[in-house]
DNA sequence: ATGAAAGCGCTAACAA
DNA sequence: TTGTTAGCGCTTTCAT
């Protein structure tokens, strides 16, 4: 055995292992076999090769182990942009989930513009975004290299995204939009019940033609959900909603004020409920009608979406539709390995429940605070 | 040249840079060139090449790439606990640093406790943290192997992270917490303009001995810094302050509502002001006197800190002292790269500014909201 | 300006 | 049970 060229990396050469293989006088493979599948190696000689690693305080390459294996356990996940209580909240419960699993996550924010050409969001038909252009070799801006597999989120019309994130040969599970693509599963929140609830239950103190949904953008996925369920649980009341009863902007507190104050204007914002599209909306909302003297929730009920730690911490507390971001972030990250595991298996769908949180901004009985 | 094995993986096969060098009808040497040398190529040979890498959509192998070149630009960052509204700043501002750089991040959550001997927070002699114990081989948290450097965030005592950062042969920044090690750059909020600028804020309205310090956790490095800085300004004001104007428990709302409660009973929270080690605990206060009727800013001032988005969305905004945490967090990202390009240079410590936003909650007259 | 060849550190046949 | 050997895909001398 030649002996090992020794090219200090750094100042410090690190342990190979090679080195723990004549410090414990046996081969590498044996050293491989100690590490990887311990029961076909006699207990002497792994003992004796355990003390050498630990010795030498021996940690495998991970370039190397990953070049022969093609596995890093490493996820990717990519969200639209880590901003917020909310993406946060997320990350949260994939990192745990990749934890347990004994997996790291490479976080990748997307900044890129939606592309021109929209992605319809449900039931796309298979091959229907396949490769078409000849993409430039751009620098990606995941490590899509080094990933064993890629959470993306979704929450808008993005082919370009979707498509990168098809033409590499990984497991994708995908967030947020339902993708009929064979082995790629979704993990979706069901905005249903939430909403229906939500509407439902302000539906209990007022006539629907006084119920309006204050969305986010018009083309989020989730606000499209959302205010569909509050069209159709109005119309399964009975009531068939107006045109005005809708609105579409953004997911921030001003656009929820800004709503508030044209109907303030109009002498329209009192006797009314509002379904927001997110806690920040609400919160918008509130703040226009304390502002106007407005009571809440005696003359104005307001619900909001996603329970943020915002909604239990303002007075008066928001009533809001909670939805299980860590779970979701956690079964992305469940559901992406099992798929690396199992590749062949059929796609999966994950849906999680929304539920109503009801607090005092829609019910004046209800419990303050949150804590 | 014997042909490639096929040996197909998870069905396709990525193609190689033996792949693209046959079909430019180059060697494998001048493929590597035309992608990391391009100026030790001719021209036309550099085109060839470039053709059959976009036609063959040819990406580097990650794993070969960092094998070689021991670099894979991912860097790893490690925080006491990714949630709320605090460490998705930090962690934003630190991926989009790193992304403008061309590097990706691995986030690592530290889980496990603070271990039995604490760490000296300031002006640690060097060596004093030297490896002592042989510390079992236990599967470490990070993927400490596939990045070329970390950041690491130290809010408390915690010797064991400490030490297996530092026996990595890593590039290292240590946020939060002075470490006199050659070498180690750090990473600093300064607590000291904040802390002293809100002090004086309140005393100018109370005098010294109506004003409360309400920190977080005794061991929370900011906690005591922010502490100290509180007992030296009113010192410099000619006041001593007491022990019980300092108080230390959680940073949550309920420690706020909780001590504010215990005032309460003794009738002493009315004509107070009250500096909270965190915006949590400020709002816990505000509450505790909103339910006693107490008015905010007249009778009770209330200055929170970190200034995260809660500050400016509760009513009465809260004053806060802002933390730059997105800049900590690019900060962090910048400092290490810029010691992996130059791992000898003299050891670094950036302190980033903190500075009082005054609102509502200490002063009437300051506008109100943030929008 | 280009090619041949030697590894980087590891795992996995295949032999023994 | 253990060792030998052949690469994984890439970069990098050293020749040419």
């Amino acid at each position: 055995m030649p002996p090992r060229k020794d090219k200090p990396v750094n100042g410090k050469r690190l342990p190979s292992i090679q080195d723990v293989a004549i410090a414990a006088d046996v081969s590498t493979a044996t050293v491989s076999r100690v590490l990887n599948n311990p029961n076909l190696v006699s207990p002497e000689t792994a003992e004796k090769v355990r003390k050498a690693v630990v010795q030498l305080g021996y940690k495998p390459n991970l370039f190397a182990q990953g070049l022969m294996t093609r596995k890093s356990r490493v996820l990717g996940i990519a969200l639209p942009d880590i901003h917020g209580e909310f993406y946060s909240e997320l990350l949260r419960g994939a990192d745990a989930e990749a934890r347990r699993r004994g997996y790291h996550i490479l976080v990748g924010t997307e900044a890129r513009k939606a592309e021109a050409q929209p992605l319809t969001p449900h039931n796309l038909p298979p091959g229907a975004l396949a490769p078409g252009s000849p993409e430039l070799p751009e620098r990606s801006n995941l490590a899509f290299g080094l990933v064993d597999g890629l959470a993306i989120m979704i929450t808008e019309p993005n082919e370009l995204l979707w498509r990168e994130a098809r033409e590499l040969a990984l497991p994708v599970v995908v967030l947020d939009v339902e993708i009929a693509e064979p082995g790629v599963d979704c993990i979706m929140v069901d905005n249903g019940p939430g909403t229906k609830e939500a509407t439902e239950h302000l539906l209990a103190a007022l006539p629907g033609d006084k119920l309006y949904f204050v969305g986010g953008p018009r083309e989020n996925f989730d606000t499209q959900r959302r205010g569909e369920t509050f069209v159709e649980t109005l119309r399964d009341a009975g009531i068939r909603a107006r045109k005005d009863q809708l609105a579409f902007g953004r997911y921030s507190v001003e656009w929820g004020y800004l709503w508030a104050g044209t109907l303030l204007k109009a002498n329209a914002l009192r006797g009314i409920g509002v379904l927001a599209g997110n806690d920040e909306i609400a919160l918008g909302v509130l703040q226009a009608a304390q502002d106007a003297r407005i009571k809440v929730p005696e003359e104005l009920r307001i619900v909001g979406y996603d329970d943020t730690r915002l909604a239990s911490l303002v007075r008066p507390s928001l009533s809001s539709v909670r939805v299980p971001m860590a779970e979701v972030g956690a079964a992305a990250i469940s559901t992406l390995i099992d798929r690396i595991a199992e590749p062949e298996r059929p796609a999966t769908i994950v849906r999680l429940p929304t539920k109503l949180v009801v607090r005092e901004s829609s019910d004046k009985n209800a419990a303050s605070g949150g804590f």
